[in-house]
DNA sequence: TTGTACGCGTTATCAG
DNA sequence: CTGATAACGCGTACAA
């Protein structure tokens, strides 16, 4: 104990530590605790002050899928660099709770996710979560800022893209250069992401007084093996003349997408125009740049980091709701878009 | 307290921690327990249990610049992908101290480094490090293990990518190819990862019989601005077809190097060769693939992190050495090199 | 086998 | 302004 050095005890605590409550301290004591710890090589014990303080100024992160895989490189890098910072400036650790990463206590264990209780708050990033933990941990007031829009538990504070407007720009800027023909290729879940681009790109096709005929929205589980040249053929014969592929977890739509259409031997754009919802996945970085929109995820992270404190600084009241926003993504022009081809009609 | 859940209270500890001492505890009760704590969403609180002499599961990350660079695409995440698989099989969860990053609280703070004691143990990532700390926390026997050889702190274990054989092969491989004028260009600092390629380069140097007068290692703080065109022109001038440079944080040297010799008007690899001690930033995808190789990072990440929980497993005996691994880097073929042009003799 | 009591190093509260 | 004292939540000998 640093106390037996100087003389003092309690003192020890105010100077070393923040000494929130604006005691005044003379400071020639001030001087006298500093020496002593120093020549005393003393350091209060991080862990001794968090226990005591009932906080630890750490800021969990949990991802239902593996926070940095091996295979897709885009993962959630983006969006740690914009939480890293916001949370070095607030002041906060960061703990990664080593989710659902290969191995360890996996995702899927039960209590898996209570585990973030050991956190002051927690972040929550992936598409598909289990609702049923994540509802107990909201009814408990636990603080939690999910980022990606999230519907589920009630009561989850989120912050999430505008899929919607994007995805109806999007749309927008091929009915403008002359498209008619418009598809949209999506993952087939219900997530909120992918219910989002949907429905702007509906809203887009409307706003463009362009028909959105059956098989319009073309959802799909396996986009490698559905999505093929043939079939591309087919739709390009029914005057389809832009594909649009939603952004997934592992880009699969798009990839799909472009190598069938070009098994079909239809150039791009020339023949066929091509958007992405979302940001190409690194793994794609040689290829022409996609049209599109980027999801603004560093801000996205930084966004979340900040409610997040917010929160831990003043609590929801009872039955409060809590606060949500979207962050709106920036157009890619890109180039895999163009007018379309003229041709004699089909 | 989870204890007025079941019934018991100090059996939460036994049948939640990790019951060291062999105390078998009745499948009923024991059951019970997990049960409520289920119900309860109750976790053990990490710092508590820290205090309480225990552990908790946690293994700290400090980096001494920040871990998600915006601007270095490769930054840290490398390492971190093998860091989290491994951690997740062991059963640990990361936390990642928000080191130097701008602002928070940064490590440069007094004190910064100390915040690592909540965790078990401490990985710990960057080229430069506050060495005074360091050396605290080392001689308070706090299982510490630097991802990159690191001779300052006596006593610090290491894992680090082999550079010196690696640079000494690069150098071998434009020797072989013919090359006789080659010419290093390195950080101007005292990292141990620049020393050893310029050892490995020297000795590679000396190994294929090639001269080495001064000048034949570089050492500039601002690549962008002293390796330009003008200074290309020269070297080649004097004999020089061939370029090194060293993998450095930010790639500026690589960079700058890259557009002298565009601005030169030489190009590559017919007139002069070019290879990069260590891997490209990711921002160069779209550039040819550099001669030299590539370091293991993620290997590396898991490597220290089997070390350390080693080093938790049974801490080392007073005075004891440390251990320290070298893991070797692979030669990366690249299409920057290919044998120097026949020319007049200089 | 299970419950009691103490201590880990700090902070916060309250008298001096 | 400074010095006691009570938590903080959990591990663990020790006793029941």
């Amino acid at each position: 104990m640093a106390r037996l050095a100087g003389v003092s005890q309690t003192t020890v605590s105010l100077v070393l530590g923040g000494n929130k409550q604006g005691i005044v301290i003379q400071e020639a004591t001030r001087a006298r605790v500093l020496e002593a710890a120093r020549t005393l090589g003393y350091v209060p014990d991080p862990a001794a002050r968090r226990l005591a303080a009932a906080r630890n100024n750490l800021l969990g992160v949990f991802s239902f899928t593996a926070t940095f895989p091996t295979a897709v490189e885009h993962s959630y890098y983006r969006f740690l660099v914009g939480v890293e910072q916001e949370a070095a400036a607030r002041g906060y650790d960061l703990v990664l709770f080593t989710g659902s990463s290969s191995g360890g206590a996996g995702a899927g264990a039960p209590g898996a996710l209570d585990r973030v209780r050991l956190a002051d708050g927690c972040l929550l990033l992936g598409r598909h979560v289990p609702t049923e933990p994540l509802r107990r941990l909201v009814a408990d007031g636990f603080p939690l800022v999910s980022i990606g829009r999230r519907e589920e538990p009630e009561g989850l504070a989120w912050v999430g893209a505008d899929y919607a407007t994007a995805s109806a720009e999007v749309v927008g800027h091929l009915a403008g250069l002359g498209h008619r023909g418009v598809l949209l290729v999506r993952e087939d879940d219900d997530a909120p992401a992918s219910a989002d681009r949907q429905r702007g790109f509906v809203e887009g096709l409307a706003a463009a007084g362009l028909p959105a005929p059956d098989g319009t929205v073309v959802r799909t589980a396996r986009p490698a093996a559905e999505i093929d040249a043939a079939w591309v053929r087919a739709r390009y014969a029914e005057g389809v003349t832009a594909f649009v592929a939603e952004e997934t977890d592992t880009g699969d739509a798009w990839r799909a997408l472009t190598s069938a259409v070009a098994g079909a031997g239809l150039r791009v754009p020339d023949e066929v125009s091509l958007a992405l919802l979302g940001s190409p996945s690194a793994d794609l970085s040689g290829q022409p740049e996609p049209t599109g929109f980027d999801i603004p995820r560093a801000e996205l992270g930084a966004t979340a980091v900040r409610l997040l404190t917010d929160l831990l600084a003043d609590p929801l009241a009872e039955g409060e709701r809590p606060s949500a926003g979207l962050v709106s993504c920036g157009f890619r022009p890109g180039v895999t878009v163009a007018p379309p081809p003229r041709r004699a009609a089909p």
